[in-house]
DNA sequence: TGTTAACGGTTGTTTTTGTAACTAACAAGG
DNA sequence: CCTTGTTAGTTACAAAAACAACCGTTAACA
């Protein structure tokens, strides 16, 4: 309609890219909010200790990339709700400890069977070749300026 | 550390569509912020505009999938810095055709010519036959249930 | 026609996020 | 020791998003 150069919205790759996250995490973020009230940066925080254990919110961060205040208020949130536990390093009174309780780690595994097996029926669609070129691109997509 | 099936959140297509979209889209935004001082959903009405021309805000809303109020909002924001003009439909008054001006032009034409070089620099890490299939896997996920 | 429902769009209110400033603790150099 | 700087984490405040209720208009149909 315009006095064009060839553009199309849906060749531009960081809307792509995000129409494709929004939607391919919508049903999934239902089922993590409907049953567990969480938020999306709670899910995170609560994959990152489920998957490599104890750790401190810093190390979440540097892993995750998400802000540390966001952190803040998603481990407040868990420990509230006792899905972890805070322990100050007796070494370095600055840093926090924070493992999953008994609690968490059951909604994290539970929460793990549904990723699985969402990831798993997202994939389907495709080959098992394209599957694995598009994880591979998006992680350096994701891995930024490193 | 725990008690693993094999699952990797660098693997869970939600997550790692969310990095690499967030990721991606940081310096774009940065320069449509520092430029025009617009948000997200302003550029994108911006260019639904620029690439389609005159639409309604259903339509937008349609194609972009975002919700009516963020639109009108949007909206509201452009045609008050003079981006765009509203005209309301004479046969049905509920409607009203949105249209850039000069100025919008103006400001998405310099814009798609950022986001251009901007997505060609992106996909220069990769070979063009993956970056052809990373945008069709994309698009198929972003489709959704259609 | 009159009534009810649906639609396009806006507005108000609540949640959530982003940003900056802050506290408490440690580290390094003088 | 004592500044000065840095770090881990929190808090306060502003910006933006989500959600629901709303207005005016059109559609459906008794």
């Amino acid at each position: 309609m315009n006095g064009d150069d060839d553009f199309d919205l849906q060749d531009f790759l960081p809307y792509l890219l995000n129409q494709a996250a929004e939607e391919s995490s919508l049903a999934f973020q239902q089922i993590y909010k409907d049953r567990y009230g969480m938020l999306r940066t709670e899910w995170r925080v609560l994959f990152h200790l489920g998957l490599y254990g104890r750790m401190t919110a810093r190390e979440i961060g540097r892993m995750s990339k998400m802000h540390k205040t966001k952190i803040s208020r998603a481990v407040a949130k868990l420990a509230e709700r006792r899905f972890l536990t805070r322990r100050r390093d007796v070494d370095d009174r600055r840093l926090e400890y924070l493992e999953l309780t008994a609690a968490g780690q059951r909604a994290y595994r539970d929460l793990r069977g549904v990723a699985m097996a969402y990831d798993a029926n997202l994939a389907a669609q495709f080959s098992p070749r394209d599957v694995a070129t598009l994880k591979r691109m998006l992680q350096a997509l994701a891995g930024g300026a490193e």
